[in-house]
DNA sequence: CGCAACGGTCACGAAACTGTCATAATGCGC
DNA sequence: GCGCATTATGACAGTTTCGTGACCGTTGCG
């Protein structure tokens, strides 16, 4: 699986057990001293997961959280409150801020490994790390796209837009949330540039007569759909 | 599910606190700052709740609220008021503008979300985001119509006045709500439109036996009603 | 520097969809 | 049955939306 998880822990010891618990059990590691880094970070790809330390100096992990919440373009991240003690985990509890999951220090690294894999499998993320329809696998690890074995190439955008795709089958999508989802907020993109890049989709997938699995919903956007 | 919110709140931090929460939730999202802003938005497509602030500059919130219950195009809204404080509920309360609910600051998101769903539940919106009639099931999600599995083929126009009538089985809808509804008030065509595109819509269930689904209402319109 | 890969935009044509009309069909009161 | 009112239906043309090829700027690399 090549999931990535941006740690925020400002404490050093903490964030390096985290990073090789999980870097130990197949996770790519981005790593974050402050909320300010964190946020820094999250203008550039985003992780799959985001594990916060509820105490941080300067913005704390509660309002780091709260700011992820607010922005369209991280709202969906799924996160995991690290809290010190079980009383302030009732506190975190009570804020609600969206918080998906929490463990509470000490904690066992089986127990993160498993709340964060938990946490993915909700999010749309299969345990290995591939995506299937039918014959044709989209490797989040090698980043690969491969139909019955033969490898296909496509480019990066193709590439994002087929995942977001496979992580969300029978789902129509409009093109201003594949903008969003795919290119990111920030950039402004025509929205008929989503048109091309669909083309360019469907256009690797023909020659396996897989195209068609990206269908078109006139007057709203695209959906993926197997058969 | 696909269901449209208009949140009607003129602070900033909470209007993309409401945003986010619900966005999170598989809702989508309308914002307006203003109630006076929030009634031209109406005057498009209408969304499926209104979740308004009782404090807004300028025009309240309860008076847009008993303004759209006065309204006949707006008057079934589903309403949801945010109030600042538990006192200004009973005042709330007591005003009978019309709200179907009302959540009070601070309130947890799930609380939230958990009002807006029971709302749309009884305001015709399904769980699961999927309509059903017998055989025949409209997702709202994947925007597709299926019968018996077998997928068929409508347009756009087709699909939203089909969508309005499984929401309100048994309902007698006029021409002209249904040019409302289905069209948004801002656009002038002719009634007897709605004769086209209700006949195109029997015309793509009769291989399924399932046109009369849709009948006509002499003098009045047409209703959807299941056997 | 040249080259190749890639991404975004545009323009044009095709296809789908929409609204309107004319006309046929139907229902209803008498 | 007759006449009126209302609705059904098919055809048509205008509009919108989508597919597609082409173009050009950017970037990374040798």
């Amino acid at each position: 699986m090549n999931e990535t998880v941006l740690i925020v822990e400002d404490e050093r010891e903490i964030r390096e057990m985290l990073a090789f618990t999980l870097s130990r059990n197949g996770f790519q590691i981005c790593e974050a001293a402050t909320a300010e880094e964190a946020l820094q970070r999250l203008n550039g790809r985003l992780p799959a997961l985001l594990i916060i330390d509820w105490m941080l100096p300067g913005m704390s992990g509660v309002e780091l959280a709260r700011r992820l919440r607010a922005d369209q373009h991280t709202a969906s991240l799924p996160m995991i409150m690290v809290t010190a003690r079980g009383e302030e985990m009732d506190k975190l509890k009570s804020f609600d801020s969206g918080i998906d999951d929490y463990v509470t220090k000490p904690f066992s690294p089986k127990e993160l490994v498993a709340r964060a894999r938990a946490l993915l499998r909700r999010a749309g993320t299969p345990e290995d790390g591939i995506l299937r329809a039918g014959e044709m696998q989209l490797n989040l690890h090698s980043h690969k796209l491969a139909v019955g074995g033969k490898a296909l190439k496509i480019g990066p955008t193709e590439f994002r837009l087929l995942e977001l795709f496979m992580r969300h089958p029978e789902r129509a999508f409009g093109r201003d949330q594949l903008l969003d989802r795919v290119w990111g907020r920030s950039v402004y993109v025509e929205e008929r540039t989503v048109d091309v890049h669909v083309l360019r989709l469907r256009k690797a997938l023909k020659p396996y007569g897989l195209d068609g699995l990206i269908q078109t919903v006139r007057g709203v956007g695209y959906r993926f759909s197997v058969p």
